[in-house]
DNA sequence: ATCGAAACTTTGTCAGACATACTTGCCAGA
DNA sequence: TCTGGCAAGTATGTCTGACAAAGTTTCGAT
């Protein structure tokens, strides 16, 4: 049913930040019942594809098409969840450091270099450098040219922030390593993969061995 | 509302496994209307916290409490998503190979044993032995201590089987990689990280390396 | 031109009915 | 006693129609 959903969809030619028509025409237009269409829907929202508002209507927030697939992952919130999801972090950043160091394009060195500097500025002026944090890592994600890495790496992100960014309002984990993260962008612009590969792996350290003081101080308050 | 229902059935102390009251139930007891809960366990069974069949009822397959979180990754079916997926799904399992080599306790070290046994046992007589291979690879992801890499791990697994085993139905990917699962099982079990590491590289290597001409041999045809 | 209220649109929820498919229990026959 | 199939029961799937709730748009008064 979802899929006849999805096949109106294409073939209307929808994308990201159209908006769907209304329940009732899409319900006619189907054949189907009003109720069937909520239900795929509300599936639909619940994967994170579409927003609704009452009387604003649906609007389309992720691709989709007969071709998309929708994988959910459901994490247990537990004293150990943040180490565990860097422990599971760990060894995709470094991947993806090692196979951006190996086959990024000018472009992309270009880029990585770019929010390197946003980064520094940022940090310097004391803002909140995350959100610069965040961009300099996705461009390090895209240059690998596998968009797969940054869609994983973000999902686990994501996560880690709904549970200790919202509900704790911690301090900035990882201050420290952020004016290493100069270093990391040379390695990786000059194409040295062993040295890129020791420093993230050492900014991972840095960041683990933060989130375990922070977890223990969680423990004990 | 599907908070109400997740609070329900945790009071209820429905775990895996269980089924949920029939939907007009669930709807007396919460006092909404039977289409409201049926938007909400459609949302769940998309999710992937519960299957539901007619006449049969609805089963709870994951941890569903009030402390759960769901996150949903949406990916986009190219010429290239086995290989991306290959490449994601790589570091994560050198990891935890590398972790389970240096933390596994003597009872995870036995599971693992008796999953290769298993698994050498069914390749032999020429059965399917994918089954068997999962378990394997899972006893290695439980002996990790850390259920996030299994959840990870399967999930991507989950999404390559959507993808290539179903629609194309591809001979046993990676078959030749099966005996040395042997030598990966005993370096585990040695302790012998390196040599543990190395094999594990081998096989994802291998497995990687068909998937490529398999992927020509698609786009071709 | 601007502000505010009314009309409209669209999603949210409810109730009742029937369809469909699986499950269970019963009964006859071997 | 065991087995097979048929019938009743059960639970999900879908449809219709109605009203509620919350935005969005329209339009008139200032």
């Amino acid at each position: 049913m979802a899929q006849r959903l999805a096949a109106l969809v294409e073939e209307e030619g929808l994308g990201v930040g159209d908006r769907l028509p209304p329940e009732v025409e899409l319900a006619r237009r189907l054949g189907i019942g009003r109720s069937t269409v909520r239900e795929s829907l509300r599936q639909w929202e619940s994967l994170g594809i579409i927003t609704r508002n009452k009387g604003g209507g649906t609007r389309i927030v992720a691709e989709v098409s007969t071709r998309s697939l929708h994988l959910p992952l459901t994490v247990q919130l537990e004293a150990d969840s943040l180490s565990r999801m860097l422990a599971v972090r760990r060894p995709l950043e470094i991947e993806a450091v090692r196979i951006a160091t190996r086959v990024a394009d000018d472009a992309a060195r270009r880029r990585i270099q770019l929010r390197m500097l946003e980064l520094m500025e940022v940090f310097d002026s004391g803002q909140d450098w995350r959100p610069a944090d965040r961009l300099f890592h996705a461009a390090i994600h895209d240059a690998t040219g596998n968009p797969l890495f940054a869609k994983v790496i973000h999902q686990i992100h994501r996560a880690f922030h709904d549970i200790y960014d919202a509900p704790f309002d911690l301090p900035q984990l990882g201050a420290s390593t952020i004016p290493v993260h100069r270093d990391l962008a040379e390695a990786i612009i000059a194409g040295d993969e062993e040295r890129a590969v020791s420093i993230i792996s050492g900014i991972l350290s840095d960041v683990d061995e933060a989130a375990i003081q922070i977890a223990r101080g969680l423990h004990a308050g």
